[in-house]
DNA sequence: CTGTTAGCGCGTTCAG
DNA sequence: CTGAACGCGCTAACAG
């Protein structure tokens, strides 16, 4: 493998007149800059991106972690999409991404600080998604660049987030407006972020219409099909009546549906069905179910840039920032209940 | 960030010193060992990752490239679960990945070279899927230490794949065990490895059971609900009969699905249907669809410790091996025909 | 405009 | 058992 000395030997010049030319240094003479460039053609010489990170102390690398559980159920491509968006903006500003899937959140944070500490990364973007989370203020007391994506950061940091609690606050307008009078909501656990933003959204819809809220039409259970099957048994059993069901995961509207055939109520007349994430299967589905479209995609692409923007300008280098990306309700038979009347 | 010299200084001894002691070597007294520990845990050292790699000539990193098509239509968690499992492995032999989505082939192409040539990655994990492929042989020629996903590499390389070829047979096999006599095929775009695999074990069951190969049942399209809906519409009009499909996409078997409901066909009686992939939405569906399902997770585990042992034993590691994952039908309601009459 | 010198932080001889 | 010296490949400050 050539290096730089291998090129500068050749062209007749020194390795630092070789390095300017890669630089793309004014400097430099166009009879010289030729003879480098055969040089380097010569020898197919590709700069060494280790020695240049050394030197320049910088990684162009950014490093995204992960804790599985985060990825819900994997069931939806959520972080598939994000991925892709992350992907594609450091592809066109010659980043590279450090990818790093735990198995817990523990271990997520362990390889957080460790990638910053051994300095393999510039800066990180990270999905921690529980409300208590030391993740976030121990990055910032690290004085570490980094983005939060899917949550609000709530320190002193830069985020991307959905707009989880508008989203769901129309979702459940949409149900109101289509006559179902009392909604049961199907949450993910508790400690996530992404459902306490989700309860609230719920919850102040149903406010602005001075209707009660119920506790006992709120659920918490782990995200699957089955538990969403199940969660709407026991509100049955327990005698808790409703006539819609807010899913706050599209696997959740799939056990809601599975309920209402399994019960012989219909879809929309007897029970209303909004699931969240608006995966591909929500379309084959009968009926269809409706369902809140995130920007997964644009989510990523947000995300990587308003880091990489940080770590190109550490001037402008906000302290605080949080992107809001809209959700879009996809509307379909499992709430058109006016229209079918 | 304190750096080697630091530690040194505190410890009072040389930089080779702490070095020594840092890679566990033998030849040091306990009690400098002792005092050079001491040191490290009082400035929190963290060895620079990027210096040692420069000096090792080593970067503990792995890529893994990956081309958007690739991923089909992201509908299915095939590449999400591939990267878990090369994730588990790689974190726990204490490597990382560097992942790399690109927009089409020949991205993926430049984007692999670029990192073996920077030395960005010891090594790399591609799932180049096309029939003609100039990307394997030019890492063979490079000498680079790479393994092929998805695929046979059809050179001397490592590659990790499916047993597409038997999977397809065996499916082919049931549906002819259930009574189905002609079986239309809807496979990918036919450049693909895989399809030319799952076309391959059709025809064999075909064959084996001496039944006629009709051209006109195998059709080719892009991977979509819509395209696989189409297709059966096509054949249909065109006059081609088929009492089953077997579908080389989980989203061709939901567009043979609903070809079913359109057309009045009753499934399973009327047309029997497999899919590929086993996506989770397969259950859900009525009635609920036959699928092939695909060891994803496991691939991915496979092919970084195939890379991985390669990397670390170079003197062991094989130019040519195949690794073949099992995959297994999971029989649904839409081929049980014969338990049904 | 270009060469020389001195690091970046660590690993690895080679002495002792 | 330990230290000094050098090199990994490149960048950057300083001369000229």
């Amino acid at each position: 493998m050539a290096t730089i000395k291998d090129v500068a030997k050749i062209a007749g010049v020194s390795p630092s007149t070789v390095s300017r030319v890669i630089a793309g240094s004014d400097r430099i003479s166009n009879r010289t800059k030729e003879k480098v460039r055969r040089a380097m053609e010569e020898v197919e010489y590709v700069p060494n991106a280790i020695a240049r990170s050394l030197a320049r102390a910088n990684t162009r690398t950014v490093g995204f972690t992960l804790s599985r559980r985060a990825d819900q159920a994997f069931s939806n491509p959520f972080f598939s999409e994000v991925l892709r968006g992350m992907s594609s903006v450091a592809q066109f500003r010659d980043y590279n991404i450090l990818l790093s899937i735990s198995m817990n959140e523990r271990e997520e944070r362990e390889k957080c600080l460790r990638l910053i500490r051994e300095r393999r990364v510039d800066g990180l973007i990270v999905s921690t998604s529980r409300v208590h989370d030391t993740l976030i203020s121990t990055l910032v007391e690290e004085e570490t660049p980094f983005v939060v994506i899917g949550r609000s950061a709530e320190h002193p940091a830069l985020s991307v987030n959905n707009d989880n609690v508008h989203a769901s606050y129309q979702a459940t307008l949409h149900l109101l407006d289509q006559g179902y009078q009392s909604i049961a909501f199907i949450s993910g656990p508790r400690d996530l972020v992404v459902t306490s933003d989700r309860v609230q959204g719920y919850k102040q819809a149903l406010l602005e219409r001075q209707l009660p809220v119920v506790p006992e039409r709120i659920v918490s259970t782990e995200f699957s099909e089955e538990e969403g099957f199940q969660a709407l048994c026991r509100l049955r059993s327990e005698g808790v009546a409703f006539d819609a069901v807010l899913a706050s995961d599209d696997l959740f509207a799939l056990g809601a549906l599975r309920f209402a055939h399994y019960t012989g109520l219909s879809v929309p007349s007897d029970l209303g069905i909004i699931g969240f994430n608006d995966t591909p299967m929500m379309t084959y589905t009968h009926p269809p179910l409706t369902s809140v479209r995130i920007l997964s995609y644009e989510l990523g692409v947000e995300a990587m840039q308003l880091l990489l923007d940080g770590l190109e300008h550490p001037e402008r280098m906000q302290t605080k920032k949080e992107v809001v990306l809209p959700s879009r309700l996809e509307v379909r038979e499992s709430t058109r209940r006016l229209a079918k009347s």
